[in-house]
DNA sequence: GTTGAAAGCGTGGTGAC
DNA sequence: GTCACCACGCTTTCAAC
């Protein structure tokens, strides 16, 4: 795992169906030598697959997004919080963060009804303050990670 | 898009590196056909792009995850906005957002220095003013859509 | 352990139907 | 949508570092 095998990874990311060919003249390497890096890579568990970046509105028609900022009461109990963000399905990412605000909460949900009743679960969390949210109006980018 | 084309999505979904000829016989259909749907729902913006998972954890250990608003001067082009984040490896999700800031983005990279290099390149583009960052404490929920 | 070069062959990409 | 074509890139082998 060095800086090539990062270099690999970062234009993987950006296309995951270059060419072997194409990604040794990038990182400057032969075709053979890239297959065994990404091999290797693929064998450690690092790379845990290739896939296909699909946008979500294509499936279930246009749903909305937002990020919701908590601020809370007091002390922060991260494994609480934990346990109240996973028992909500439109949760798609969460953390505690640095800030004014104690945790931000990426949501996405159907419609905006099923939207304000995330954000009232939400709400009802033990020390949770106040929220404020921001609605996604286009979605730029959505690496599935 | 019918039945069809979402096999085929399901399929990449699984090997984002599949053969067209492979894809074809799950599918009923000749590589040069598959092809032509790929291509179509790519067009069609179905199919942003490919891209390889991998594990964040086994790469280089926990890493540092942050969000990051973008205030611009003037009026913000989303399609310049998207092209300047998806060169980004470190941008796991963006969108532009209702509220002070124009847009957000969700950034995860390594270490501290490779974030500072991310954000660097978001202020680089054009119209964007200032950035405000909140640094990720502790991943509370991740999933993988 | 790693790599680069060459050969054979499978596949992608395109055009005609 | 299929079929046929050609060129390119992948895969493998082998020798060398």
């Amino acid at each position: 795992m060095d800086a090539t095998d990062r270099r690999l990874l970062d234009l993987l990311r950006v296309d995951g169906r270059a060419g072997w060919a194409e990604l040794g003249e990038r990182v400057g390497l032969s075709a053979s030598a890239v297959r065994r890096r990404v091999d290797r890579l693929s064998a450690r568990g690092v790379i845990t697959g290739f896939t296909v970046q699909v946008d979500p509105d294509a499936e279930t028609g246009p749903g909305v997004e937002a990020y919701v900022e908590l601020f809370c009461r007091g002390t922060v109990a991260p494994g609480e919080l934990q346990r109240m963000l996973s028992a909500v399905p439109e949760v798609v990412s969460a953390g505690t963060i640095t800030g004014e605000a104690d945790a931000i909460v990426h949501l996405r949900s159907r419609d905006v009804r099923a939207l304000e009743d995330a954000l009232e679960r939400l709400r009802m969390a033990a020390n949770v303050d106040h929220t404020r949210s921001a609605v996604v109006l286009s979605r730029l980018v959505h690496r599935s990670a």
